[in-house]
DNA sequence: TGTGATGTTGAATG
DNA sequence: GCATTCAACATCAC
């Protein structure tokens, strides 16, 4: 599920139902979705610590525990959290549980296990190894333009690229480039300074309501939503254009043919 | 039954 | 070496 604004959420979930709580054990049911680490010693490294606090950047979501060391949840397509109490209440696929000394545990469900976990020692020099890039909310616009510079890569794939910026996903990087009325394909060298610019407004923008409202894949749709437009073969504001879906940058891609324009080196 | 899905990565290609 | 593309990962739902 998770796009920067949905990690924003479980953040703020892991860190109301889960910080400064002493875990009194962890139970592993699957560790393949843990990449440094195997089950029994997550469970060591686990057990009779404490989260202190919390740190998001981009799709990444680092627990800081009272070792100094850190946990990375990075949820995948469909990592969830999951805090109960009842056993009855465990989600299906989930993959290992932190019990709380409270009684309450925190599951991680992952259907698909394309979620990651690793234990870090050092959260910047990993960070550094995997050449993460600044967070989307958190880049400033000379850094975002610079980072356009000489890119002959589509807005889309530069939007997606996690280590230019860290935090867009594909629906989002849809919605972004229909908002500015640009074609996901324009190559990033082929945009004006306009519209750089614009991509930049719009992802902040566009991220920041997604973050107040963080319910899209949840609640009941209404039609301000985001990507309620993704619906092939829909017309497009004012009739210019018709949805189309096509892949770029390797993702199913959902765009306005006509309406939204697409640049080209001359 | 086949296909694709909110993500990342490592191999392959140019 | 760099930029970019693509198959692979695992499971479920339509």
């Amino acid at each position: 599920m998770p796009e920067l604004p949905e990690v924003n959420t479980f953040k703020l979930y892991f860190d109301k139902t889960s910080l400064n709580q002493k875990i009194g054990e962890v139970h592993v049911h699957d560790d393949k979705i843990m990449r440094n680490i195997d089950g029994d010693s997550f469970i060591e490294k686990l057990t009779g610590r404490t989260f202190v606090k919390s740190f998001r950047r981009g799709k990444y979501l680092f627990g800081k525990l009272d070792n100094g060391n850190d946990v990375l949840f990075h949820f995948g397509m469909t990592g969830d959290f999951k805090y109960y109490e009842d056993e009855m209440d465990q989600p299906r696929h989930e993959r290992f549980a932190l019990h709380f000394e409270n009684g309450y545990r925190l599951g991680f469900d992952c259907p698909r296990k394309f979620a990651r976990i690793l234990y870090l020692e050092d959260l910047e020099k990993y960070i550094s190894e995997v050449g993460l890039g600044e967070d989307a909310l958190v880049i400033s616009e000379n850094d975002f333009l610079k980072k356009m510079e000489g890119r002959k890569t589509s807005i889309k794939g530069f939007l997606l690229n996690q280590k230019l910026l860290a935090g867009v996903g594909n629906l989002y990087a849809d919605e972004i480039c229909f908002q500015t009325r640009i074609h996901p394909a324009s190559p990033v060298n082929a945009l004006k300074a306009k519209q750089k610019k614009a991509v930049y407004k719009a992802m902040n923008n566009i991220l920041t309501i997604a973050i107040d409202r963080a319910r899209y894949y949840k609640d009941e749709k209404s039609e301000d939503d985001f990507f309620q437009w993704r619906v092939e073969g829909r017309k497009a504001p004012k009739g210019k254009g018709v949805c189309q879906v096509e892949k770029i940058a390797g993702r199913t891609t959902y765009y306005f043919d006509i309406y939204q324009k697409l640049y080209q080196i001359e």
